[in-house]
DNA sequence: TAAAATTAAATTGCGTACAATACGATTTGG
DNA sequence: CCAAATCGTATTGTACGCAATTTAATTTTA
């Protein structure tokens, strides 16, 4: 309650340490690092991984679709939709309806890595020290915080 | 309660809105989106924002512990901190203790942009649809994942 | 004390992220 | 029905983030 000089007070808000978002920021870091070698086997990076999620949930969809799903832009997914085509886990091709739109479908071969990927998240929990009350509430408040930003497009 | 098939059972932990690490990799890009536009005006990224928060409280300190408190290594940093450099906000020097060391200290320059920096943290504050309450939990367990993570050497 | 191991930065290369721009396709307003 | 606006994707340019390698300096060890 000592109230200390002005100059102090006022800059308290820019001490790393008083900061929500560095720690956001920096666990999100460290925690696609610690996918990394989990991943390295699959030959996926986090990127394609996340978006292989999206693929075996939903089978086809379109760029747009994935990128709103995934917060990512089409800057960002061409390249990645483009490496993960390559290693013959996808397709790419125009829809008929409205060849504006991209869509991305599972292949067989990416159907097959399912079966590969799903000990990651088992794995990578075990890295994650938190009891599952703590891992209910931190989720929670990521998609309020999600959820209150970005999207602000009412009408 | 209902048992189903084996198949969807083993393969819920692979869908995206089961994980914790997706809403956490997805908040901390739109929180460093929704810093642009607040730091834009004072011409730096948020990765040199970062720094210059670090650099506001120490004043002048290695690389090595730059790194350590940002969670990032060289191969990112050195970038940064000569683009800092450059624009006037620090300057670099080898110790001459220890020549492996480089030391970089905050110029006059860069203490002046403190001034400006300070009205970023409130601007952004408006942004986060949280509680204190909320903030605070959040920030809890944040430290607590980055506090289990990494840094495995208890030797 | 000289060679080996370790350390700190810098460099290189790859993979995102994202703003800005371009462009073809589609929708819409006059 | 056609020009203008909008839409979805791709491209370009800038800035990370990190693994791997290199270089120079220091410490350890035989």
């Amino acid at each position: 309650m000592a109230k200390r000089k002005n100059e102090e007070i006022s800059y308290d808000a820019l001490k790393l340490d008083n900061q929500l978002c560095f720690p956001l920021y920096a666990c999100a870091k460290e925690i696609v690092r610690s996918y990394k070698p989990l991943l390295d086997p699959l030959d996926l990076t986090y990127t394609q991984y996340i978006a292989m999620m999206v693929m075996w949930e939903q089978n086809s969809l379109t760029v747009k679709e994935l990128g709103d799903r995934l917060y990512l832009d089409s800057g960002t997914l061409t390249p990645v939709l483009k490496k993960l085509e390559a290693k013959g886990y996808i397709t790419r091709e125009r829809s008929k309806d409205d060849e504006r739109n991209l869509i991305v479908t599972l292949t067989d071969k990416g159907r097959e890595l399912k079966k590969e990927a799903v000990k990651v998240p088992y794995e990578l929990g075990s890295c994650i020290k938190l009891d599952p009350d703590e891992a209910r509430v931190l989720y929670g408040l990521l998609y309020k915080v999600l959820g209150s930003m970005g999207n602000i497009s009412p009408i």
